[in-house]
DNA sequence: CGTGTTCTTGAAGCCGTTCAATGAAAGTGG
DNA sequence: CCACTTTCATTGAACGGCTTCAAGAACACG
């Protein structure tokens, strides 16, 4: 299924989610790191499916798919940040979502791609030809109910970016957005006061419906209240407990 | 899987899932238009599915199911629209989308709805028990196979309001929105220029993340422009030219 | 026919956008 | 290795559109 638009904490969900991925499983040859899907199959199944992907390295800027274009495959992000983005008629760019260590990529839209996906930094994938996988999940009920799940999660989220993309304020967007991306990558390391954020402000805009302009007085404005730090790529979170409050309400 | 937030226009997918869906097919017993997640099984089993629902009226404003509510059923809503929303913590309320006739709704979310449905006018659906439902998915692969594809156009469609949310301007939000009612519908009946909307104006707001005031204002300024005519319960679309210019940039 | 709700419309104010310029950082080629 | 170029981030000022507050009108209901 495809993958994570990215989402908004503002409900316990975001943590359900990290729980959920947190069962991580090494898929060895391609060192997938799968989701849970992968944990429905037994271990003979398991081997089958792993060789099934091909590693593939992506440099900064590298697109691994591109909007329209036929959907030929599905990738599984196992090392970096993919951004996943759409271009409006009017020329405008919108990011629907990031995609990180451990979410798939372009499964089951359509027949072409509903969206382009390139890499923030320097990215692995682990990618499977559409046909080699759909024919894995014949006769496989669970393995599809794990998909399906998958999918139903990336759709609650979905659903949570809607809800914060619909609120009028911009400290409630940043702040809810810097917490989600703390939470998402909770996933792969322990929780830290440090967010990596490998996009730029144009992205972050673009994805939260603000301006590039807006971005940054905000984020200016939350250093210079002690909430957090910026740091190259990135920032520090000093205050969780008043980022959660802005977040909030 | 639960079911479509609602979703813009803006492309041409809108297009295709209205396609998809006009394969609607009456389910007997329970009259249950399921969408082609029906068709996908032979005569025999589909006799099976249909015994497994039962059906259930609503009249206006009764509660099908309940934000954090533990879910129990699965429903397909055969007549009427119901409203999808979630509480935000400070009390204010977003709609996430509106079910449809031929919609699932609730399916394999989590253990408990992450938002309310309730009926905007008499509604009537088909009620699936959860288990029976999981039960039935056991062992059809194909079965499922379709549900999942179902939640993935969901999916889609989420991602499409996403955009439309991120967008600045009032006039292109609304007139999107007119447009994808229009759509929605148009998997039913034949398209019409009569667009049937049974929400009120606050709902219409809080799905497009727009004051009550603005979504009012934004609807008389094209009624002016003799875009559309507003009628009880819904609008007339006098130039669908104009109206797409309008909300495609 | 009243009463409550919803919708419209007005006025004021605020917040985010746009336009634009400066400053910082990173990448490129001499 | 440095100067140059390019890109990106920050910040300022002015504009505009949406929100808020509020009042009046239309409608639905009992």
């Amino acid at each position: 299924m495809p993958a994570l638009a990215d989402h908004a904490p503002l409900r316990s969900r975001t943590q359900q989610a990290a729980a959920t991925s947190i069962a991580l499983r090494d898929c060895g040859v391609c060192a997938v790191r799968a989701t849970s899907i992968c944990s429905a199959l037994p271990d003979s199944e398991h081997g089958r499916f792993t060789t099934l992907g091909r590693r593939v390295s992506l440099r900064p800027r590298a697109v691994l798919f591109s909007e329209g274009a036929v959907a030929e495959a599905v990738y599984n992000v196992t090392e970096g940040v993919v951004r996943l983005h759409r271009l409006l008629p009017d020329g405008a760019r919108r990011v629907i979502g990031f995609g990180m260590p451990g979410d798939f990529l372009g499964l089951p839209t359509d027949e072409r791609h509903s969206f382009t996906a390139d890499a923030l930094e320097p990215v692995t994938v682990c990618r499977f030809s559409r046909r080699a996988f759909s024919a894995f999940m014949e006769d496989r009920p669970t393995f599809v109910r794990r998909v399906l799940n998958s999918t139903t999660d990336t759709l609650d989220l979905a659903r949570d970016h809607m809800v914060l993309l619909a609120r009028p304020d911009a400290r409630t967007k940043v702040a809810a957005f810097l917490l989600a991306m703390r939470a998402r990558s909770a996933r792969l390391r322990p929780p830290s006061v440090t967010v990596h954020l490998p996009m730029g402000r144009q992205d972050i805009g673009d994805f939260l419906g603000l301006s590039i302009a807006t971005v940054s007085r905000t984020l200016t404005r939350l250093a210079r209240q002690r909430v957090i730090l910026i740091i190259p790529n990135g920032v520090r979170i000093l205050d969780l407990r008043a980022l959660e409050r802005i977040a909030g309400a």
